[in-house]
DNA sequence: TATAATTAGTACTATAGAGGTCCTATTTTA
DNA sequence: TAAAATAGGACCTCTATAGTACTAATTATA
């Protein structure tokens, strides 16, 4: 299906969170608390994002974990490849691909270029926009057409 | 994951070559023969692809199946939506949705957003782009800025 | 140094969905 | 009437996801 996983949308929120406060270093169990997310599950996703690089942690006491890098360096394209690896739209998108059809089909390439028209698309919406803008303004801003050409 | 699954992409494969002759009908042998996808399988594609109004059909001798559009009427996401239901990148871009964090998800709107972005580029994408240009000349297509605005 | 707090890593299970196959009924042409 | 083709659905297998749990390693601080 068309649609990014559970783990990586709920990755999306706990990253907005972490967002509010850059510098502030945040424990899993901070992150339950206001996510409202479990907490073997924002474990997992805090792990996984530390170990793509998006996220900093911090063991021991006072421990926790913070951004690695500014929320506006940070796309939705990074989050999703974080959590579910490299992007492609389908199994055919990549290189090491296991389709039996590749080599008569006709269409191939067309899907690599539409995958990476997509990713460019959620390269240009950042995690700022996502903390500071609502829904709507978001929106507005895209109908605005800053961000996609 | 994002994704389209294995049966929407051969559904694109299938329709891109209804496309190459608009006017003739296929059965399902035809196309198997021809996309070297598997006869069932073909044959449940092509039933969805009926139901969805996306082909027309024809039982009895002679019968099989044809386009019920133009190919330049046709768009990506049409098929992407006929094969796997209402679009929406995550659970939480529907109406109905089921996801327990709605109520306090900062986020939720912005998914619709970006939901909505991505399926406006998928529906710039037309079945007979598919047909006419290879990989290639699709890029230079949308570098070309003339679908993407 | 001892203790408590906290992340790292790994392994497990259960569930849903995708992918694929097959069978039977219905429709149409010849 | 016979043959050709789709319609519809039942069915099975396999994989990936989601979620959970446990142990090891690390750090702050009292
Ligand atoms: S469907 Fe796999 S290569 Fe085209
Ligand atoms: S994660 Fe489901 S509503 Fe935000």
């Amino acid at each position: 299906m068309l649609k990014i996983s559970k783990l990586t949308d709920y990755s999306t929120v706990v990253m907005a969170y972490l967002a509010q406060f850059p510098e502030k270093m945040h424990n899993a169990k901070d992150i339950t608390a206001q996510t409202h997310i479990a907490l073997p599950t924002v474990s997992k996703i805090l792990k996984a994002l530390t170990k793509s690089g998006l996220l900093l942690s911090h063991r021991g006491a006072h421990g926790g974990y913070s951004l690695a890098n500014a929320a506006i360096k940070i796309t939705i394209a990074d989050i999703i490849t974080a959590m579910e690896g490299k992007p492609g739209l389908t199994e055919c998108s990549h290189n090491n691909t296991l389709c039996a059809l590749q080599p008569t089909c006709a269409i191939a390439g067309n899907w690599q270029t539409i995958s990476s028209i997509v990713y460019k698309t959620l390269e240009k919406i950042s995690l700022q926009d996502m903390v500071l803008l609502k829904g709507s303004h978001l929106q507005h801003h895209f109908n605005g057409e800053e961000h996609i050409k």
